[in-house]
DNA sequence: GGACGTTTGATAGTATTACTATTATATTTG
DNA sequence: CAAATATAATAGTAATACTATCAAACGTCC
């Protein structure tokens, strides 16, 4: 996957300003992923990144309304650039099973910059999908955001491994829950390895994303009951 | 289980002065679990429970050193609650299957209150675990928060679940990390059937708590009963 | 080259939050 | 009753999450 890049069209509700069509908003975009990957998004403010990129507080929030929106933006492009890499990777694949299992792989391993975003460390937005995402949708504005679509992509990529799973095995009761279970797994095993290691067999030291893999694959092979390798 | 409480031990980094002692620390406890699980935790600040108190907020300071450490005790009392109710009702079960069942029965099922914790109403603590729990470890100070014991009572609940899992297949090779996910999840899905719907089964007009039961007792047995490598 | 609209930078200001400090008044205990 | 302790009341601070204003810079259309 080479100088591939994907323009993405999201739903205005995103942002006030596309960021991806100024120079000024492509900065705001990546020096901000950078910073939040760096001091955790608690900490990070526009104005911190208004310093950083040299830039006015103010014309951050030209471009993001607040910066539970901004966090909103950057982790659905992570979750739409994990789609696109399943569409790609599951292409010319015909067998369920196979998809599947290929899905497994784009969720479950380590993220490498890949230039799919030119102005984004893709394996920083991963940092930031591990350590934050559950925090976009865990307010009470939950029901709001998800009225003005901000949800889609994640919802999207749920449905498509669901439909995988029940292309598998038509008759289990549960392929969005397992497709849903799968992908908080996928980043909260990671996080756990890291920082709360006797939750889990996932050893930060030890090939993790390999392991977190393993655990997912075994997890999802049982549940629909296909035979394993 | 009438009439039985539960007096917690807490290490004493969970607060400055232990609320279980005075009236004023049961009532900051009591009115603390209400409020959060009304407004959030985001909007829930010492200033506005100690009006709801009529106390003043510096002596809300004086108990617990600030609002995240008040959630991590909350949380704190409703894991320790978990497994009190676990070993309960495990007490006289030989079959580690039925253990493991009577423990899922438990963590998937919907609270009530009991007056095991005579101040707080354990349905709000519960409604508080779905919404924030997984808040009190996303943060930067995951790693120090752990290394003064914070998470214990969760990371014995979880092992606890995950040596059931030993007893049943003693080759299964992630008992921990399927315990974590499955009491992740026992919130996790509840949280979307409440909010993000498509993203699972499980629906909150139609016994959610038993839906959820049904998803995690098919994953558990599925990924155990099946030996492989 | 001048007029026009848009984008940005610089500065200022506000309400709220997350605390800390101080002192006076209750309340408990010895 | 005296001494110790807990609480209430008040004030204050630094940081945050914004909003508002205005002037400078820039591109572009004629």
């Amino acid at each position: 996957m080479e100088a591939l890049q994907l323009r993405l069209d999201l739903n205005k509700n995103f942002f006030i300003r596309d960021p991806q069509n100024t120079e000024l908003g492509k900065r705001i975009v990546g020096e901000g992923t950078l910073l939040i990957s760096a001091i955790g998004f608690e900490n990070f403010t526009f104005k911190k990144l208004s310093i950083k990129i040299g830039s006015a507080e103010a014309s951050i929030y030209r471009y993001f309304e607040n910066k539970h929106k901004f966090l909103i933006y950057l982790i659905a492009r992570y979750w739409a650039w994990m789609e696109f890499k399943i569409d790609y990777n599951t292409n010319n694949i015909d067998g369920a099973e196979e998809k599947l299992d290929a899905a497994l792989n784009v969720i479950s391993h380590k993220a490498e910059a890949d230039f799919t975003f030119p102005e984004i460390d893709e394996s920083l937005l991963q940092k930031i999908v591990i350590a934050e995402t559950d925090k976009i949708y865990l307010t009470k504005q939950v029901d709001e955001d998800n009225k003005i679509g901000l949800f889609k992509g994640y919802k999207s990529l749920c449905h498509k491994i669901a439909a995988m799973v029940t292309e598998i095995n038509p008759d289990y009761k549960y392929p969005r829950a397992l497709a849903s279970t799968l992908l908080e797994a996928s980043h909260q095993q990671i996080f756990f390895a890291q920082h709360l290691n006797s939750l889990t067999e996932v050893n930060d030291l030890r090939d993790p994303f390999g392991q977190n893999y393993g655990f997912l694959k075994s997890l999802v092979c049982n549940a629909i009951n296909t035979v394993h390798e």
